[in-house]
DNA sequence: CTGAAAGCGCTTACAG
DNA sequence: CTGAAAGCGCTTACAG
């Protein structure tokens, strides 16, 4: 069972390949409307399906883009992810995805893959010291879009970001309001722009209410797991505190659920701030306070975004920020 | 900056293209150690990077695997796109994936767009009465198998399920066990055969216990929003029940929050199951007790059939189903 | 051991 | 209004 091509139909109605050609892509203003039926028609009839990779290797676009994430099944990659298949569902264009790990060995393996795969463009969600990968991109003419995560040295290309920093002072500030002295802070991993981000919120509240204490930060990563580690951790280490902030919401339901565990009042004992506002932050009990990304938003503006750039569109704003928004519930 | 190609390494080394082909394809048998070197130097010097458009047009084989599923935003779906996405990868695949939303109109322009970009093989999730979707597929020669849902008239095509049926099953005995003399039963969408089965597994141990009572029977679907409202409806129905089995882990998150929100203590008052087992499950409080799918295995095992059908290796099993089990939790 | 040539299915000037 | 031809970057018999 052979595959119709664009040849079959033209020698089915005895015209050339190019004229198929032309009425199968709108190019046929000069073609009479005689054959344009015709090919039409033959085309359904033969349940016509363009081989986009022979279009592709002619036109030199994929019409696909790249997802590189850390990991889809975190709640926060995966609403990304969503938002960006939506949007370039939307304008015609299809998706590939990867799941880096935060590795750079794996994110450049994937690189390597999707440049070969002759991707539009590619929406990059870092692992970390990416650097060389996205100079990678850059020396093969592919457009890329950071989301979430800045990456050190390309501050100025194109992103979609939210102001974290902002976002954690609101979060201590509301604490502070309420009475918190003695805030801890769960950070992100070291080499994470965002971590940084997050944690210089925290000092500059923190500092500016005058109850600023370096043994109140603890480092964690991005998982519920290390949710979990860091706040047994922060329960044997001997510091006192009423609060903790936790620089994701995944970390703060690790955390929840060790405080839970050890018989912890949330919020009477202890209050709890996460951040993103992932979806199930507010079905988990007592509904997560938290400070809120606009994720579908921001990515779907990345697609939008990238989408332009590879259509030679005039963009605007090459760094968009959104603003965060504390989303006042059950833990604080 | 133009592309480096076959070409551009073949007049650096001074041999043909298809000498370059050759070694860059390992079929290097018969190409003397000095040239071979050459041109791997060259490649790397160059930083060539394969063409695999090209490559596919020639070749009719893409290297790349489609995913169909109904929302990757959904942990369970997300977790099996993981798990496909490592498969792939390990033996030398990439992913597209797409969200049909259940829809049946999606799903069908998605199949046409995989066959244009000629995708290896799918694997599928069906929203629903896909039946037509994959004729498509057979038309057009492209392998595919079904992950979780069966499709009506495919029960025989290549799959990979988990036994629903006897999953529900034990659910129903362990709280009948408990003592539970009433058991609510909040069944999946109609025309998902996932739903069937889960509510034949309801039926039969129902009828079983003598315990059978068709008022029992809520109809939802598979979403938190779903399985808030018919807890809401449940409790308004004037139907009496001393635990609710939910058709999906989500579902029962949404429940438990309506129950939990109406003051009702869990499992004390009212005891929850849920199904799936996804990985947040064991991260809410009280601990959902639900009847675990192996769900990362099964996508990995699906992707696993998927390239073996491909690559033409001999299939020992068409149909692969996974035995459910019971997690005991905080829940039941 | 290596090269010339055809072919994969399309698009796109160009010519008529 | 339509067709002939070249080209996209690769692979793969085939010939030598």
């Amino acid at each position: 069972m052979k595959k119709v091509t664009i040849m079959d139909i033209a020698s089915m109605t005895g015209v050339s390949k190019a004229t198929v050609s032309m009425v199968l892509n709108k190019k046929d203003s000069c073609i009479s409307d005689a054959t344009r039926n015709r090919i039409l028609k033959t085309a359904r009839e033969m349940h016509y399906i363009p081989n986009s990779i022979a279009r592709s290797l002619s036109t030199n676009k994929s019409g696909t883009i790249g997802i590189i994430l850390p990991d889809i099944t975190n709640p926060f990659f995966s609403e990304i992810a969503r938002a960006i298949e939506d949007g370039a569902n939307n304008r015609g264009y299809n998706v590939m995805f990867c799941n880096s790990d935060n590795n750079i060995k794996k994110e450049e393996k994937y690189i390597e893959l999707m440049i070969s795969k002759l991707v539009d463009g590619i929406i990059f969600i870092s692992g970390g010291e990416s650097r060389k990968n996205l100079e990678r991109l850059t020396a093969n003419n592919i457009p890329f879009v950071l989301v979430d995560r800045y990456v050190d040295g390309y501050e100025n290309g194109y992103g979609v970001y939210c102001h974290n920093e902002e976002g954690v002072m609101q979060g201590i500030k509301y604490l502070y309001d309420k009475g918190k002295r003695k805030i801890a802070f769960a950070k992100g991993p070291k080499g994470l722009e965002t971590s940084k981000n997050r944690l210089n919120g925290y000092k500059r509240a923190a500092r500016q209410y005058g109850i600023y204490d370096s043994k109140l930060i603890f480092e964690s990563d991005f998982t519920i797991e290390g949710g979990k580690a860091v706040t047994e951790y922060m329960l044997s280490s001997g510091t006192e505190f009423d609060s903790i902030f936790y620089s994701s919401d995944i970390m703060a339901f690790g955390g929840m659920k060790v405080l839970l565990r050890k018989g912890y009042k949330i919020p009477d004992d202890i209050s709890i701030i996460g951040f993103d506002n992932i979806r199930i932050s507010e079905f988990i009990e007592p509904e997560l306070t938290t400070v809120a990304q606009p994720i579908y938003k921001m990515g779907n503006r990345s697609c939008e975004l990238l989408i332009d750039i590879i259509e030679g569109a005039e963009i605007s704003q090459k760094l968009i920020f959104f603003k965060p928004e504390l989303i006042i519930r059950g833990t604080a």
